[in-house]
DNA sequence: TATTGTTATACTCTATAACTATA
DNA sequence: TATAGTTATAGAGTATAACAATA
């Protein structure tokens, strides 16, 4: 029950997480600036590249943990940079599938170079089977 | 070289990375409401039962990787509650050591039990050496 | 001159509710 | 009635600069 007893903020299981996380949040909106975009827009991109047939954005939003409301100006940017479309899904008209075009194609690209950058500076000197290892543990608690 | 490869957002691992953080957080805030506390607060109370003598405000923002300025709020908090005390550094009066007071410990220990049992939704699952695993990589990301 | 704590302010992010169009 | 997307808005969090007191 060590759990238990007063422990100190630095062994703070969710403390380490949370700040590991804002650490390197930050680091990759610092990497993408060149590009114009954030994390989130950048979290879009990827997912909008994913399928050709396009995501809708409720889906877009669990994904990400957001709210839908918050998803829109996120889209109306990079649509606006012709990075994605937004076109009506024939099949339920209430949606709107996102996918990317050409130009987001080569965009996300360069963005992902950027991130494995940034990410390197944390995660670089660490042997790859734990680097894998914390993707799995991560991954189990973000998609149980 | 399979990171520089089109990779799908949900094996990115600084997406992982802040959304876990994230998702502890919002939980973690949750838990705290009833003691009237969040993430923050608790983090800066933590760290003053840490040292009887005190802590100053430059060192409590440097571990939770915030801005002095944004220390100061929390304290007021903390202090105006009974929780902690501001006492004048006698060797540098322009430090003021952050203390917690007897009050300051016992909420801290019920913040705790609060604390675990939401870590508890999130890692009560994983098996405890995949856990310690995460906290040593953590901390190694988190202090190099 | 440099550092600690503080205040002020502008900016971004977050959470919530309400609206529209479709089903 | 229920759902996808959208808009609006208030609140919380963030970043930055400037200031007084002390070294």
């Amino acid at each position: 029950m060590a759990e238990t007893q007063p422990r100190l903020l630095a062994d703070d299981i969710g403390f380490l997480l949370s700040r590991a996380g804002g650490m390197v949040l930050g680091a990759v909106n610092k990497a993408l600036v060149p590009l114009g975009l954030k994390v989130r827009s950048y979290s879009v991109l990827v997912l909008a590249c994913e399928d050709s047939a396009g995501v809708n954005q409720r889906s877009v939003a669990a994904t990400m943990g957001l709210d839908p409301s918050q998803i829109v100006g996120l889209i109306d940017e990079l649509e606006e940079r012709g990075l994605v479309a937004r076109t009506p899904d024939p099949a339920d008209r209430r949606n709107r599938l996102i996918a990317a075009t050409e130009e987001g194609h080569r965009v996300r690209d360069e963005a992902q170079e950027l991130v494995d950058q940034a990410h390197s500076a944390y995660f670089g000197d660490l042997p790859a089977e734990v680097v894998a290892q914390l993707r799995e543990t991560l991954g189990r608690i973000v998609f149980p």
